[in-house]
RNA sequence: GGGCGCGUAGCUCAGUCCGGAGAGAGCAUCGGACUUCUAAUCCGACGGUCGAGGGUUCAAAUCCCUCCGCGCCCGCCA
């Protein structure tokens, strides 16, 4: 609902300017708190002239005719400053329980999001966890904005890796890896054999047998890109058991995916060749060693983009070139959620895209490592600690949580695992999903599994207290308009305020492709529930007062499910 | 060496894009609140030259420059 009234004040002032003939944008902020505003703008210092003066002089101007949200507008000092009118804080009221609150109008707009993808060469780590979270949180907001959006997995059938490890699983028997880790699932069974096969790659067992084991990768990746069936299929196998395991992670994550495209699709229908041609008809690309490249001088860029080996195969930018002309072709737009390693190329890709003759660009999330207090993780090198293992974690210690409370409360064992699951991967997610994703991270396992303040189950803690005031009484909630002029405490309309912003938080959070500002808002809304909860009692008011806070309490509770829900956090109806 | 990112309280982080009204939280520490709607909570205290220095501006954590520290990249890997 603050979208609506920030344009009603937009307007109102934009109008106010012109007709003051004042040339310039409205400038809306937030007011500090402490200032008895909902929107400020500081537009008066920007005009020639007194400040106190000429916002006196906005402030007569704006007309509140039309703009019902709007209930009062005034000075102070040099600021302008809007109050929202009664009829908003109804409308904030109302609108919570609407199907599908907080959705924006349709933007007419289609995305193709892409994230995780990772390679089919293990189990996914803590670092790798970021893209799902973001992705997926991405995705569900801007879903929530109006946007039509396609989530999309690219998977990696193609490249070296994964006929590395297709390579090792025909080269080795169980008794020459290591045992699996307890956890009988595709990623973690082929991993071990991804690591043998680098010892081997790296020399340690010898030079000849790693030579040996090269030209077998080479082999195996030239069948690859000539379309052979049977390599194709093989690899298949492999990347199907590694994935699936993966998979499965994701899903207990609460990722979920639209669509799986492959590389192998490009290479095999031909685009991968057709995008080599073209490149190399390019005057800026080149020649060399029987390779080609391409020069990126002209977008600024050091590093040549090497697209055809010497042998002729293919290069993962070659193919993820081939990928992106489908979802240009498809979509309005490409969001690509990526580690920060991957920002050269990133780069590459877009001066290819343009070389290509499409004017318009991917758009790219980046995110930081992850890495331990001892240093970086290493799928390759084994010292990672698993996405798996952490999941587990976080639940065994909600489980543990929720026992170790005095139970009056019959609860069965499913509510008790539901509720565990629940709050230890909402946990986990909330973790990653909180901070903005350019900021590195260091992984600690008593802060990952701390429970207590600004995280997940503080904000889960609210929406169980809120589900349990409404349950224990027969009295309706009431309507919105009588509500609203019994609701005057500071902590009841800070409350409403503060539900009223999940639209903006949501727009805001889209436009940026930061998920992270729901969690923000999230823990927000907690805090001001917890002040209203504190001093304004719901069972023991007089009726009238009661109902109205049953209907602040039911929007509340409907506001602390959506926002953790765009960002794939459940809400427990009791912990 | 070059490119990109990060640096805010002892620790973990919001705020930075788009400059505005005494820099905000949590954890930790100290002190309080469970016969009262869930104490995974709440209240109070303590804690800051917003990495350093310069500049622009009526106004800088926010924009510009220089420097320092840390991370990532600079493969015919992905």
């Amino acid at each position: 609902m603050l979208t609506e009234l920030r344009r009603q004040v937009g307007d109102a002032l934009a109008e106010a300017l012109d007709e003051a003939g004042y040339d310039a944008d409205p400038d809306l902020e937030d007011p500090p708190e402490g200032v008895d505003a909902d929107i400020a703008s500081p537009v008066a210092f920007k005009l020639s002239g007194d400040p106190t003066a000429i916002a006196d002089e906005l402030a007569s101007a704006v007309s509140l005719d039309d703009r019902p949200l709007i209930g009062w507008v005034g000075t102070q000092g040099p600021y302008l400053n809007f109050r929202a009118s009664e009829l908003y804080f109804e409308r904030v009221l109302g609108s919570a329980t609407d199907d599908g609150y907080p959705t924006l109008p349709e933007k007419d707009e289609t995305i193709v999001l892409e994230h995780t993808s990772a390679n089919p060469t293990g189990p996914l780590h803590i670092g790798r966890a970021r893209n799902p979270v973001i992705g997926d949180s991405l995705a569900r907001v801007m879903r929530a904005a109006g946007y039509d959006v396609t989530v999309e997995y690219y998977v990696n059938d193609m490249g070296r890796q994964v006929a590395t490890i297709t390579w090792a699983l025909d080269e080795f028997d169980e008794d020459d890896v290591a045992d699996l880790d307890g956890r009988d699932k595709g990623d973690h069974d082929v991993v071990r054999y991804y690591r043998r096969a680098n010892e081997v790659l790296e020399g340690e067992e010898g030079e000849e047998y790693a030579e040996r084991a090269e030209r077998e990768i080479d082999e195996l990746l030239q069948a690859l890109e000539d379309g052979e069936e049977g390599a194709l299929e093989h690899v298949g196998e492999t990347v199907d058991r590694c994935l699936e395991g993966q998979l499965e992670s994701l899903e207990r994550l609460g990722a979920s995916y639209d669509g799986f495209v492959r590389e192998s699709g490009y290479v095999l229908d031909g685009t991968v060749d057709g995008v080599a041609s073209r490149l190399k008809a390019d005057s800026r690309s080149y020649e060399e060693d029987d390779a080609y490249a391409l020069d990126l001088t002209d977008w600024g860029i050091d590093k040549e983009l090497v697209f055809v080996r010497a042998d002729g195969t293919s290069l993962y930018t070659t193919r993820d070139i081939a990928y992106h002309i489908d979802k240009f072709e498809r979509s309005d737009r490409a969001v690509d959620v990526l580690g920060e390693d991957h920002k050269l190329q990133a780069r590459q890709l877009a001066a290819a895209l343009d070389a290509l003759g499409y004017d318009r660009d991917p758009e790219s999330v980046f995110y930081s490592f992850v890495s331990l207090p001892e240093g970086q993780m290493s799928t390759r090198e084994g010292n990672v600690v698993n996405l798996d293992d952490l999941l587990d974690e976080a639940v065994d210690r909600a489980r543990a949580e929720i026992e170790k409370r005095a139970d009056d409360r019959d609860r069965d064992v499913d509510e008790v695992e539901e509720t565990a699951r629940a709050v230890g991967i909402g946990a986990v997610r909330y973790d990653i999903v909180a901070r903005q994703p350019q900021k590195s991270i260091t992984f600690r396992w008593d802060e990952a599994l701390n429970f207590d303040g600004q995280h997940a189950p503080y904000v889960q803690y609210v929406g169980a207290r809120a589900s349990g005031i409404g349950q224990k009484t027969d009295a309706k909630p009431a309507d919105p308009s009588d509500a609203v002029a019994e609701l005057e405490a500071p902590e009841e309309r800070a409350l409403i305020r503060k539900i009223g912003e999940l639209s903006a938080v949501v727009e805001d959070s889209a436009d940026e492709l930061a998920p992270h500002r729901l969690a923000t808002y999230s823990r927000e809304l907690a805090e001001r529930f917890n002040e209203f909860y504190r001093d304004c009692p719901v069972m023991n008011a007089d009726e009238d007062t009661k109902r109205a806070r049953l209907a602040l309490v039911t929007a509340s509770r409907v506001a602390i499910e959506r926002s953790l829900g765009l960002i794939g956090v459940e809400t427990p109806e009791a912990m």
